[in-house]
DNA sequence: CAGCATGCGTGAAACGTTTCATTGAGTGCA
DNA sequence: TGCACTCAATGAAACGTTTCACGCATGCTG
């Protein structure tokens, strides 16, 4: 059924080694031959046996991405930037959802090491996949941790800078005059939201602002909509007037909360969210957002590998640490007195 | 570096067959020699060689998915769902994006044939690509169709019936007893926009309501937005008092015009979309949509190409159409005199 | 015209598996 | 004791490439 070179060498009357010269030296055949050729990969339809050839090669032309979540936006634009630079490589890009769940990332390293794949980008779930990646490493495929960084020597690293967006968000605000702040955020078991805080936190130090912490379960629009409602039931003088949110959903419910309880947004709140998704510039009140380069940040992961498995002989391993950009909208768009 | 089948034999002083025995039937193995081909393995770090295995099998036990966006919300859960099943059956599911460019798609499953891949579930830019389609099975290579039908009696396929959802959207808005509805969405050649339009105007017929159809150049917020200031410019009296947007980001973009414009949502003007993304619940006004089971559609996709890929003798090819539903939210939630 | 480079094409080896016919050793039975 | 069997393990062949050392003409140089 599926053609193999040696029946298209019979067709052309060639040996088995021209047809593989054709096909990968085109310019070492002649022109006669090569025609003769391609006219039989014509017409029996021959296609490459990538099985074989990699058997050969000994290594792969993909390179696989191992992500938290394929539905998380965060992670669909990193794809779409790697994406982009494997393909002008000429190579292939796996896409494998972990979803956070161990075992399952477990099992996919498991097959794209019996892959061989070109490299690996990945952000593990826990720093338990590390002896894991290891093996990669080792077997000579180079890892690229994506948003993570650690003190790992042995491999690459792309990441944004939490606590820089933190500290943008929250000078933003005190820019705008607020001088009581509210941080939503939880559980700050996560890396982001302890970081976003932390930044926060240092933005203020030695202004004299005062900073009240919200903690949440997760972040989604309705925890983001349990946390302002605390903040709403403050009587006036004890309620910050502005709020920053550890991520976009936890803003957009924050922002449905206070518009529901009759605060006018950002008259009486402001609000400022993280991440700016799609939705961040189409809430009620287009909401001001920290944004991080994401796409950018998938292209950077995806050069470094490349650069890394070809042979470069003088790799040094990098960590490229990526800034946030704050995007102001109209969510905190009023100066208070 | 990477140790091979011949160095475990050698290691564990038995023959390569029996090391594959081991692999493949252990039970064909006495339980001594097992040990001590699993300690050699061991000590050796032997990763299986998936491009040998798939050269000597002839077929990989890999699925591919070539997708219009990874980025949008309806693929991902297409994948997620692929995904489950795929797993399930101890394959691995590829993931491509055509990013709606037929070049790009076409490179992809030129990569894909190579690859010899066990099947492949796609939704094709145009229909351009049946040719190419033809070509994987006619190779043997199972292929089903995602959320597109088409005569195509070759391959299997599942989709969901848009002019039923756009039935029952209208029937709906008639239900709160709208009698003057208005349709946002275009451009019209996206089968989706047309079909959903053709089932609002099968469920007004002989109702005696009125359809106010606006053409968007996208299914965009900002077109949504665009699309509902033309009708909110409209005097009261000619002026639909129910919208029906193609998808949600439209009506997310009517949403905040509508209200911007200082009609009130669901009482002056009530709106629904389409696709029941995340968002909608999370809206100003928690916005009414007709929901596609998503991932059950991934879900059937898998398990029809596993059925077809898998040598059950008799494979009849089916299109499995399902049935979407509405839900309903505040947005619509007034009933007109 | 001898000698040699050049261009074109050949054929065999190797990559790492899986499979299968075969061998060899042990076991129970007549 | 000898025979038929079973159970383990073996070794070679095959999958489809790529590569590389090698022939064989042909034409050029001196």
């Amino acid at each position: 059924m599926a053609a193999s070179i040696k029946e298209v060498a019979r067709q052309a009357g060639v040996s088995l080694g021209t047809v593989s010269n054709v096909l990968n030296r085109p310019d070492t055949v002649s022109p006669a031959t090569r025609q003769r050729v391609l006219d039989a990969i014509d017409a029996l339809g021959y296609v490459r046996n990538d099985s074989a050839r990699q058997l050969r090669a000994g290594r792969s032309r993909t390179v696989a991405i191992v992500v938290l979540d394929v539905s998380n936006p965060f992670f669909t634009d990193v794809v779409r930037g790697a994406e982009t630079v494997v393909e002008r490589s000429g190579g292939m890009l796996i896409v494998c959802n972990s979803g956070e769940d161990p075992s399952r990332e477990h099992r996919h390293l498991d097959m794209l090491e019996e892959q061989r794949v070109q490299g690996l980008l990945v952000t593990p779930v826990a720093d338990g996949a590390h002896p894991r990646l290891d093996r990669f490493v080792q077997r000579g495929i180079p890892v690229v941790l994506v948003d993570r960084v650690t003190g790992h020597p042995g491999r690459c690293s792309v990441s944004v800078d939490d606590v820089r967006g933190g500290r943008l968000a929250a000078e933003h605000l005190l820019g705008r005059g607020h001088r009581h702040l509210a941080y939503i955020g939880g559980p700050f078991s996560i890396r982001q939201v302890a970081e976003r805080h932390e930044g926060a936190t240092a933005a203020l130090a030695g202004t004299g602002a005062a900073l009240t912490v919200v903690r949440t379960r997760s972040l989604s629009v309705a925890e983001g909509r349990r946390g302002a409602a605390e903040l709403a039931a403050l009587p006036a003088s004890r309620r910050p007037t502005a709020i920053f949110c550890a991520n976009d959903l936890l803003a957009l419910g924050a922002l449905q909360e206070v518009v529901s309880c009759g605060l006018r947004v950002p008259e009486e709140v402001a609000i400022i969210g993280y991440d700016d998704i799609e939705f961040a510039a189409a809430a009620a009140v287009p909401l001001s957002s920290v944004r991080q380069p994401r796409e950018q940040l998938g292209r950077a992961a995806a050069e470094l590998l490349l650069e890394e498995s070809g042979d470069v002989p003088g790799h040094e391993h990098r960590h490229v640490v990526f800034q946030p950009d704050l995007v102001a909208r109209q969510s905190t768009d009023h100066r208070v007195a």
